[in-house]
DNA sequence: CGTCGGTTTGATCTAGTTCAACCGCCGTGG
DNA sequence: CCACGGCGGTTGAACTAGATCAAACCGACG
């Protein structure tokens, strides 16, 4: 992992702003956000960016790459509870809370913009607005945890498999992330498995039958979605769409 | 369902707020958030208090009694997602990104406090520091998500009954609840299945395991914990604290 | 050229599902 | 006062989705 203690990418010229699902900030709004950015971090994929337990002083957006978060038990069974994309905020338990109960890898090469926990409080205090947008993020990321639990907890694997590449795909896709020759999405079997709730060698299997069905292909360690509306109809989903949302 | 628009309880004389799992608060924010308040609401078991796809116009806190959320699929398949006791806010998600993606419905008589979702931005902009505290619960709220995914992801059906009902009941004796002569849970099997991502028959096998073990007992339609700390074992966890928050 | 991480496949096994009754209790209507 | 129906809980038998075990494959990399 390597820091940058000087800002790369000064937020009023991030890339990321420049999609339509991210809200506009005034001038106001994001000169504070700039001056409220301590740096950059640059991790690669499988570096760990927070673990449980920890008291972590940062809070980080996720600038690009993708990332996610995990749980584990004592013998070592684990649970990806969702993914990172940028625009997500990273490690806020820590900052309200005060410990991260979840742990965070990344899939891929990523950068992160790190802001200072104890700065949180401060920009409630001077941008009500804002600290109403980190609430907002907060919601999002239950909301997605309400679904990837209601697709653990009643689908069946083949429904769960479909459900999760279809809610990466339309993710990355409203960042832009899926434009290009054949856009993949950098994620093992093994991660899947620990997402789905399933096996290593069932995951393999049901993977098999969505290739089968030509909606996905494997290739080059990683999962190319061929058919996003297929896919969305085999999880039996009504795809709800991206909602414009605050950047922070 | 029975709404009274006058206040029966004050903020400032709320019973919960006597506890110490609430954090005190200042003269001051106790009566900003007494004129916050609008009035109450009474359900009594198994009413909805809010549904999926529907713009509420209101936010409220759970002043007494037990309720759930759960998301449901097309075709019937309902998965519970959490447990909301005294403290807990309802409705967050309509207040920000203005749809709500659960349901709600009381699993036992109960009290709601009403606030107005459009107040809240003004919340914020007035109370940074209960604005804080709204995200405070929204963080909490994704851990005990993440917790149950984990459970329902990785847990045998076993130990994922043993601490569903474990977690319940520390929930509940934070708050008082579970004092009295035989205090129980108020939930049926058909709950806990649809919490555990289980079937019908197959919670109900494992709940008399449980029950032989001496865990827990069936009775009056309400389970009742009989041995906290072996419950606690038998899901192979550390039980963690319930940290002092905030009461809004 | 051996090793290692990721993927693949088949065989066997089992945790959990589905189906089908049945029981006790309580509230309702005749 | 009794019959009936529905809800919640209980139990056993048959079945299957998914787990576990075992082995092999394949490309990358030192």
């Amino acid at each position: 992992m390597h820091t940058t203690n000087r800002p790369r990418v000064a937020c009023e010229h991030c890339p990321l702003r420049k999609l339509p699902v991210f809200r506009p900030f005034t001038a106001e709004e994001l000169a504070y956000v700039s001056r409220f950015k301590r740096g950059e971090l640059l991790v690669k994929t499988g570096d760990l960016i927070l673990t449980e337990g920890q008291h972590s002083e940062q809070l980080y957006t996720l600038l690009s790459g993708w990332a996610f978060r995990y749980k584990a038990l004592e013998d070592g069974r684990r649970q990806i509870v969702n993914y990172l994309l940028p625009g997500d905020l990273i490690g806020l338990q820590a900052s309200t809370i005060g410990e991260m109960q979840h742990s965070v890898e990344a899939l891929s090469s990523a950068v992160l913009c790190v802001f200072r926990r104890e700065q949180v409080p401060e920009l409630f205090r001077s941008h009500p607005e804002l600290g109403f947008d980190v609430t907002w993020l907060a919601s999002r990321e239950e909301r997605m945890l309400d679904e990837n639990l209601l697709s653990v907890g009643r689908r069946s694997a083949f429904e769960r498999a479909a459900y999760l590449l279809a809610v990466l795909h339309r993710r990355a896709s409203a960042l832009g992330m899926m434009k290009g020759a054949r856009p993949t999405i950098p994620i093992t079997q093994q991660h899947l498995a620990d997402t789905l709730g399933l096996s290593l060698v069932h995951t393999n299997k049901t993977l098999k039958r969505l290739a089968a069905a030509n909606l996905i292909r494997w290739h080059d360690h990683a999962c190319e979605v061929l058919d996003p509306a297929g896919l969305t109809e085999a999880a039996g989903w009504s795809g709800s769409r991206e909602t414009i949302r605050p950047l922070i």
